[in-house]
DNA sequence: CTGACAATGAGTCACCTCGACCAGAACCAG
DNA sequence: CTGGTTCTGGTCGAGGTGACTCATTGTCAG
């Protein structure tokens, strides 16, 4: 609870300086797929600790706004995104370290665009850039202060909601082939899928609805997929189960 | 990210009067079953606002602890309670006007117990008590301040965390029947098990191990029951899952 | 124009899981 | 002993899933 502590003395108010103080921070990892890779949105640091490093997007709580409109603002005004779709909080880090100068508590969200040609309109558009969420896990890139871990937990998070939530078609348009929807899984989780029994989970649950039109096809030819539309009722099914064994070694063709 | 901020001119540090300046609690929703009803542990406030009201133990981060430790910590002092097992974070709250008086933001942790013996010993005990989830959340038990909010969201949390976590076997003492683990399940979701099925799941899985001994049989007679302990593998596997249907009316016996 | 190629779309089949159900075993109250 | 209650073990069928095959439809190189 908020206000109760063993030994207040004070039962008719309270006075501030008897309580710790810290600054209250949001960090907003925004997750996409390019190249077939998860991605993650970082700034390079201008001020002085981890001075340019990289580091996540996000700003200080203030007091008049709740924690998930301060992470919907720092957003809108470090990526030019209004979060049309979830904002979701996953965790609260408040180490006494993880600052080296102050007292930081900070509350991580995570959020999922389709397409990153929609973000680059920030206003600190010159110093952000798209890196691979694999070489922030692997320490090859490094991030300030406890960014690290806060990636790979929203990334956890964003792993478990593919399964229970339709956040999969955040991470693709209004319209997308079957194709991509399944690039979505498996980049995420590492797993790979095979196409036909992932097209058939979804259209006898009837998760997705054709729209009729097709997409060009890609680079390397081949017959062009439909594009589809997520069916409202998505959410709360499961629309593909993560698969439980461990990684099986699929004889995955080289290419 | 804890520092970065539009607008920032002091490169050289922190003006820590720049920011906004909060009060950081952590609050712990314990559970626990008892009378086959999930329970929640909840203490009288002696202060100011919501004198008398029920609320959840809880008190401030000091600067120099972790949110974890914090957490742990006045768990211990306010219910005597060693956190053996897991303590997990899932939620943190920060409304403006979720305190009356001041900016409070505060983390949610939740616990559960196998049983409420070991936690009456704690310094507050007079004023603290087991109270019915299902009436706190039906709104039948006032709480202070967002309490309501922070207990159903952290019965929600357990539920899901049932089904990805041993989490099932921290309801229970180290050795159980599976009619009381079953018990467990039915009580967070809110849905009724076959029990031989149950039995098969967990049986065939080799979740649980049975350790020859026998439970003495209840009071209304009966077979009595073997005694299983939890297998060490029953993390990372889904050991039951929770049914998808919407709650079917099944033709419960009346009793 | 023609054939190679790529990816989609559709179908089959074996296997497994899960829910529903039943029957016997073990124990208690009367 | 008898009836009632709970636990334990088993069967049976519907439905889902993984693995696999094959036809279809388009692009592209030549």
């Amino acid at each position: 609870m908020a206000t109760r502590r063993k030994g207040d003395q004070s039962p008719d108010g309270y006075r501030p300086d008897d309580f710790p103080r810290f600054a209250v921070t949001v960090d907003v990892v925004i997750l996409t797929i390019a190249d077939g890779q998860l991605k993650v949105l970082l700034v390079r640091r201008g001020g002085d600790p981890y001075k340019g490093a990289w580091a996540l997007p996000g700003g200080f709580k203030r007091p008049d706004e709740s924690l998930d409109a301060a992470a919907a603002r720092e957003l809108r005004e470090e990526t030019g995104v209004d979060t049309a779709r979830r904002l979701t909080q996953f965790g609260t880090y408040g180490d006494p370290d993880r600052d080296p100068r102050m007292n930081v508590v900070t509350v991580g969200y995570f959020a999922v665009l389709p397409d990153i040609g929609t973000v680059t309109a920030g206003t600190d558009a010159a110093d952000a850039a798209l890196c691979s969420v694999a070489e922030v896990a692997g320490g090859r890139l490094e991030l300030a202060f406890d960014h690290r871990r806060i990636v790979t937990d929203a990334v956890e998070r964003a792993g478990t909601d593919l399964e229970t939530s339709d956040l999969a078609t955040a991470f693709v348009g209004p319209e997308f082939t079957l194709s991509q929807l399944r690039a979505v899984y498996e980049a995420v989780w590492v797993t790979t899928f095979d196409a036909a029994n992932f097209r058939r989970s979804l259209l006898t649950e009837e998760l997705v609805m054709p729209t009729g039109r097709r997409a060009p096809s890609g680079s390397e030819g081949g017959r062009p997929p439909e594009l589809y539309t997520a069916s409202p009722e998505w959410a709360e099914r499961s629309p593909v189960s993560r698969p439980r064994k461990t990684v099986t070694s699929k004889p995955q063709p080289e290419r």
